[in-house]
DNA sequence: TTGAAAGCGCTACCAG
DNA sequence: CTGGTAGCGCTTTCAA
């Protein structure tokens, strides 16, 4: 492993100093056009490659953005998507994405350095957050923050929660439902976004004159509490509807309810408010929202370099489009249309 | 945001040089006990935090080590665990880790700046791996190289797929299976551990004289591509059993097996060559390999940090535990054993 | 046991 | 348009 090619042996090559060579680099145009390309040229001749420690040294910023993804939803590949949105478009700004986990500092004297936090799904109360944004870097936020935490946001972006869980009620509505039960994260995630599908709920099924049924659960629940819990909802009520809120359980509960003689996208309807891109957003008999977590994360990254590039001065709120995907009406046995 | 607090600064507080204050915080044992705890103390009332890129700057290494994960296999839960489990160790090791995504690079003059990459199922002529062994770090990867790559990684840990395929297909033997057909990933993912697990198989199969029953599907497949190539699998032939190699295909599956009237754990059974949580390790009908993900992150970062201790002179090869996690013998209906 | 000083590679400023 | 120089914060000699 040799040393690296700096700007210095550049210079030497091309009989120039390094201030020549920086500024050719960096390109802002001080240079005559003539030597910029000779500078360029043999930087990409020679492999040159910025040493980023000695630029950030000097520039007093680090090139990079943390990602923070909170535990109890790190199986979900919503947030794998949104993460690889994020690092995509980052890397396309020239940032490199920083990921951190639970634990993330005790050890380490050295506490993380970067240029700004992006956290998905915050959690009201989050350790990791606080100290995220005790650093002092801009924070953005996938999704609202709320409680005490909701000012240490500077750009936040969402879905809009209530208007999409409207859509997919007034949807199953619209299949023939007519008394639809939500399946919500149970305490353990307590997210804003949680509480935001709880409220839609509870509001539209006031609107509409119904008594509505909820039930809780984990966001990854075993096989064993699902049954459970599904079993439970349609044996102590009439609903002919569920709506689940964590990404993948309507998938994993269509088979429970067939197994007990539902038959769904006809008598039953099922819809996920996080459609799961393998089981469920091409599962024709469920209705699912598509919330493009890919391009979410993209978003995210965008916002944040738009903070940036204001020196942290502006505070931005945006909302993601999310996509209802309605299921495909089942064929009646009796006939078919068209 | 106010200017960060340096060793100058707490030098100046406690009135004495730089150095004294560097090598009491770096704890190399040349200043006394006295004064080293006095300016440990200082440091942590003033709020200090060292400054990465000076100190890299000087000691020509970055802190941080890539990560790639393939973009086939980005919806796997596996991988996100895989993802988290490096990082929580190099956390802990004092090492930030950087997520690298497809493109990564195009816009980027400054290439990645890390001291190791480590990268999750190395693909055979994936152009990310071989960018990332340019930068000449030391490469750790999770699953064995195969093709022109193989001598690219410097350290590579592995689950013992030859061993743990076997186990599961003795495992659907002792259940009573006699024709245990194989789902593998098709060309599109086709790393070595995809390779391993057929050669396996096929081994497996000649050892017992049996034909062998291998249908190739994508490992994120849609219900309709997965529903068509179960049925295909199960009328072309006499199989009593499938193993499925992608993660979360064993679960799927299984409505789909009901639905045609198959009992699984009974007359047909079911296993998973990498385990889902959600979905197959707490599913007792199934027989699944528990690879557990996290774990293996963690001994890939390990790994990591010995080679970079030894100053990259050594190559490392070792094997990651997995667990057979069996199918609970389905209680027969004519009686019970116990 | 401590201090002074050099220098990692880069950008920014000030002359020319 | 270009060169010289200072200095970002740190570690690491070399002297005291």
């Amino acid at each position: 492993m040799t040393r690296a090619v700096t700007i210095v042996d550049i210079a030497r090559a091309l009989d120039l100093s390094k201030s020549t060579v920086s500024s050719a680099l960096t390109g802002q145009g001080r240079s005559s056009e003539a030597t910029r390309r000779r500078v360029v040229e043999a930087a990409a001749r020679m492999g040159y490659v910025t040493n980023r420690a000695a630029r950030q040294l000097r520039v007093q910023s680090t090139g990079a953005w943390g990602l923070y993804i909170p535990a109890q939803v790190r199986m979900q590949s919503f947030y794998m998507q949104f993460t690889f949105g994020v690092v995509d478009e980052a890397a396309a700004l020239g940032y490199d994405v920083t990921l951190f986990g639970r634990t993330s500092e005790p050890t380490q004297k050295m506490g993380p350095q970067i240029d700004g936090a992006i956290v998905a799904d915050p959690l009201p109360d989050d350790p990791v957050i606080e100290r995220l944004a005790r650093t002092g870097v801009p924070l953005v936020t996938g999704g609202p923050m709320r409680g005490s935490n909701s000012r240490l946001a500077d750009g936040v972006i969402e879905v809009d929660n209530y208007k999409m869980g409207r859509q997919v009620l007034d949807q199953l509505v619209r299949l023939g439902a007519r008394l639809p039960a939500l399946m919500a994260p149970d305490a353990m995630f307590d997210s804003p976004w949680a509480g935001d599908v709880r409220d839609t709920y509870l509001a539209w099924c006031e609107d509409h004159r119904i008594e509505p049924k909820l039930a809780t659960i984990a966001v990854s629940p075993t096989s064993q509490d699902l049954d459970s819990a599904v079993r439970r909802l349609i044996t102590d009520s009439s609903i002919d509807a569920l709506v689940c809120a964590p990404q993948g359980l309507a998938g994993r509960s269509q088979p429970i309810l067939e197994s007990l003689g539902y038959k769904i996208g006809k008598e039953f309807h099922l819809a996920a408010l996080v459609g799961d891109p393998a089981t469920e957003l091409m599962n024709e008999k469920i209705t699912a929202l598509d919330l493009t977590p890919f391009e979410f994360g993209r978003e995210a990254a965008r916002m944040m370099e738009e903070i940036l590039q204001s020196g942290a001065t502006i505070r931005l709120h945006k909302f993601h489009e999310a996509h209802l995907r309605p299921a495909v009406a089942a064929a009646d046995t009796s006939g078919t249309t068209m």
